[in-house]
DNA sequence: ACCGGGATGTTCT
DNA sequence: GAACATCCCGGTG
């Protein structure tokens, strides 16, 4: 895949800086006020943003929304426990959890404090630091649109384990943070009910890049 | 292409 | 003890 430009500042920001913009280029960190909004508005808007954690980074083109207490699909329904707290949180944090025994998968904490709405992540196109998500992902990941299509997946590309649960992505807590390069979310995106639930699996809160190569196995 | 089963351990009932 | 916001591999059409 080829990129209009190379945002050679990315692999350099690790400083906790408030500034929105990082000179020299048209690539920005979100600030938490992107995030403080409902997580059904913030999904959306998280395609085509950039997911970054140290010298790999990944398109966001598949995401699912958490509706907090109101949902009964989501961690949160039945309060707060010591597993969920992250989502409890500020926004603009990571909330991740481990499932099935092996796979952790990666939220963003959205709305405001106490809510606990969070947006899942569940595919990225991968952009940079290729080598290190296959050596991370092998060696079952052969091609590399298997590398991130998954929510289990991404966060293994990435190197996403418990130590990142809560982290900041607008400080950049541990290399983790989401950047906007420019590309505007798809003015259409695609809408489908949530994968992989038992209940409230058909409310309309999944979306992703339509015809992204590495959406997640029902893309 | 699609489907079925097993892996694996944390969390909550 | 059951459920789990999953993934991978090996079967079959």
């Amino acid at each position: 895949m080829t990129r209009a430009h190379r945002p050679t500042s990315l692999s350099g920001a690790r400083s906790a800086t408030s500034a929105p913009a990082l000179p020299g280029s048209g690539v920005c960190r979100l600030q938490r006020e992107f995030f403080g909004r409902n997580c059904v508005e913030v999904a959306p808007d998280l395609l085509n943003k950039l997911l970054v954690r140290d010298g790999r980074a990944g398109r966001i083109v598949e995401v699912e929304a958490y509706a907090g207490a109101l949902d009964p699909a989501s961690h949160a329904y039945r309060g707060q426990t010591a597993r969920n707290a992250a989502m409890f949180g500020p926004p603009g944090r990571l909330y991740v959890y481990f499932t099935y025994g092996m796979h952790f998968c990666a939220n963003v904490v959205c709305g405001v404090e106490g809510e606990a709405s969070a947006v899942l992540l569940r595919a990225l196109h991968p952009e940079r630091g290729l080598e290190e998500m296959r050596a991370a992902r092998a060696p079952a990941a052969r091609l590399d649109r298997d590398l991130c299509s998954g929510p289990g997946k991404l966060c293994q590309a990435l190197g996403l384990d418990r130590s990142f649960d809560g982290a900041d992505l607008v400080a950049g807590d541990l290399g983790v943070f989401v950047v906007d390069d420019g590309t505007p979310p798809p003015v259409a995106p695609g809408v489908s009910g949530r994968v992989g639930l038992s209940v409230a699996a058909d409310v309309p809160w999944r979306f992703y890049v339509a015809g992204a190569t590495g959406l997640s196995r029902s893309g």
